[in-house]
DNA sequence: GACCGACATGACAATCGTTGTCAACTGGGT
DNA sequence: ACCCAGTTGACAACGATTGTCATGTCGGTC
């Protein structure tokens, strides 16, 4: 896994404190947290930023693939995640997020698509459920 | 699949001119629609429907199994889809979406969630791609 | 066919996540 | 130290969706 300066770096973006302690909030952190939740515990933890600052950085994170995007009631959830192709298994209680690979899948797109003379450009396959410790 | 007064009364739902005219616009609909396109469409057409009974009707007939829901950019989309369970093909483009099975993923879900520890309650597989039309 | 109560509608207001604005601030190269 | 393009954040604005509630209608009953 990159270190927070690289992805930063990399995504073209300057090394502020508000950056830095986003993406060290999201170090090997396992659950996905919204733009809203991170805020408010960033803030919590007495790191002084603004709301704005929160949402821009998370979805230039995003965009720069350092960053997950996750579904929660049509609000979104990031989570750091690894840069090679992957699945997820999410938990529905803690939202913890494993990451999977899935060459069966990746098989099942490409015979998919070609059968029904699709180009693909992307594709997504989670699987959601209730992890260990929720049960 | 089931026709639109069934639809409706399996819902638990009366069988309104509003809903029965939302019902069949979506009938073998091949793309997935928002609800304000949805409602703009049936206006345009002479269909007199207000826009907070579309999102109610659509709201409902998803919940109740008939309709599969689509994230387009933070917007809900919704397609009248076969009520056994199956995946996506969806051109980015027309938005045109082709029902898919995949035994190979049901057992690769099996299989990771039990690896894991996790107990399933749902999955999505979806393919993004450009359909051989929009080509 | 008229009647009636529960359900449904729709114009409007309100909510809420997210994005735009812009003056003040700052990282990092010279 | 200097400079300025990039960044911040309080605030306003936006847009999809949901709540409200007075009015309308479905569908069973008489
Ligand atoms: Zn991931
Ligand atoms: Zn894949
Ligand atoms: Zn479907
Ligand atoms: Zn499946």
């Amino acid at each position: 896994m990159t270190t927070t300066d690289e992805a930063l770096r990399t995504a073209g973006l300057r090394a502020t404190r508000q950056r830095l302690s986003v993406l060290e909030s999201l170090r090997e952190r396992p659950d996905a947290v919204t733009a809203q939740d991170l805020h408010a515990e960033l803030r919590g933890a007495g790191e002084p930023i603004g709301l704005t600052t929160v949402y821009r950085t998370l979805t230039a994170l995003a965009g720069a693939g350092f960053l997950d995007t996750f579904d929660r009631d049509g609000e979104q959830a990031f989570r750091r995640c690894g840069e090679v192709h992957h699945h997820h298994l999410v938990c529905e209680t803690c939202n913890r997020v494993e990451e999977l690979s899935g060459d069966d899948v990746e098989r099942w797109v490409s015979q998919a698509a070609t059968r029904h003379g699709f180009e693909v450009t992307g594709h997504r396959a989670d699987i959601f459920g209730i992890c260990a410790a929720c049960r």
